[in-house]
DNA sequence: CGGAGCGTTGAGCAACGTCAAAAGACGTGG
DNA sequence: CCACGTCTTTTGACGTTGCTCAACGCTCCG
């Protein structure tokens, strides 16, 4: 969400993201512990911070990024991630130098606040993800998540859709939802039934946002939207 | 966890810290979407970010701040939150002026990244939350629950124990770990014939440390403390 | 002594996981 | 275009975990 950014805040930013990579579904793109020098500005494709728990067994995804968004910007006070960050789809990000960054953060608090601001929506996003993976049932759980999906998918085309790209995995959504990705396919099955929403070849369709948003109790003010006022 | 600061940063932050409040368990600090002038620095007992679900039902547990730590740290640059803030124990905090605590950072970029990191460390923290909660059964998420507190509590009292105080109800720890009451109680149960811990009057017993780990799968890592080297 | 709050236990059940098989989707090479 | 292999989704049968409801005991405190 760069949308907490004025323009003139932007324009200050942009110098700093001339490097450009691109990433195929499934990529790394860095791991656990990893001492990292740059963070990175998602400009397209979707990206999971995602706890690894052994080899063979998949990962729980405690994060998403959508486009717009920096994906790993709390790298620049720590330094060292607890987690690895995972391209999900094909993917394009814009690298942003930490030592540049600092620079520019020591000449301007306003713009240094902003930035710590978006780290903490973040935070309050993580703690919606807590609360949403503990206390609600799959239905409400995997119809929540969709209901995020969309907002943030909203912000970042800043346009309201009923038929979202999405191609994401079954298998990821079991991995964000603390769900196995056959309970997953069952609780697809039943939001289609409800006359929902339908996942189905890259596309995610909203037939029904008002029921979406009741099933899943979905109150978006923890995304703390720049605009849309809560 | 102050001790990310430097002795010479904690003594500009301590003169912002005259006012002191004492709350009782039970006692709700603040409500979510209230604006709030100020942030709390957690001097003793326990405090809960909590999200209520409606009247008479229990709510989720969020977060869990110690002593030593800021409770509310983001709502300085945030100024609402998106969730309660719950005293569950008799508490004792000490307050922090947003206005006084924005001209100190204005004049002082370092202290305003250690600031920064601190709330970027409970970020990670309710990463870990989000995965614990979705990832692992219930034996093992008491298990880890327990590990995360005997290791915050610790760095609280700068001195590890084998007996930590520890007065939360079980339901407190439902209302973290995304279990009923009922099935926390077995499940210290389980932990007590593993010799692992026991939980009475007050007290956390830690018998076998080790054993606790290893059921809770712990790895410090993500609680990025500031001298025990990951 | 009585009540309130908390913890414990048991029985029954719903939700979700596991395992396995089959069907569909998709790209590749012939 | 078809044949093939791989990956993903769907479905069924069955097992397990954890929830619900209800009863009872315990402790603390008036």
């Amino acid at each position: 969400m760069v949308d907490h950014l004025s323009s003139a805040q932007w324009e200050m930013l942009v110098p700093l993201l001339s490097v450009q990579v691109e990433y195929a579904a499934g990529d790394v793109i860095s791991h656990r512990g990893d001492l990292l020098d740059h963070s990175l500005l998602l400009l397209d494709g979707l990206v999971a911070r995602s706890v690894p728990h052994g080899r063979g067994m998949r990962s729980t995804v405690v994060a998403l990024q959508f486009p717009g968004e920096f994906v790993d910007l709390h790298a620049f006070p720590l330094k060292q991630l607890d987690h690895d960050v995972v391209s999900l789809t094909a993917t394009r990000v814009a690298k942003i130098c930490h030592n540049a960054l600092q620079d520019l953060l020591n000449g301007n608090v306003e713009l240094a606040r902003k930035l710590w601001l978006m780290t903490l929506v973040d935070a309050s996003i993580h703690r919606h993800w807590v609360m949403r993976n503990s206390a609600m049932r799959a239905l409400a759980r995997v119809a929540n998540f969709f209901c995020e999906y969309d907002a943030r998918m909203t912000a970042a085309f800043a346009a309201e859709r009923d038929i979202l790209p999405f191609t994401l995995k079954q298998a990821d959504i079991a991995d964000a939802t603390g769900l196995t990705s056959v309970h997953v396919s069952r609780t697809l099955r039943d939001l289609r039934e409800h006359g929902c929403c339908t996942v189905a070849g890259g596309k995610l369709t909203i037939h029904d946002r008002k029921g979406l948003f009741k099933i899943g109790n979905f109150d978006a003010a923890y995304l703390y939207m720049p605009d849309t006022a809560r």
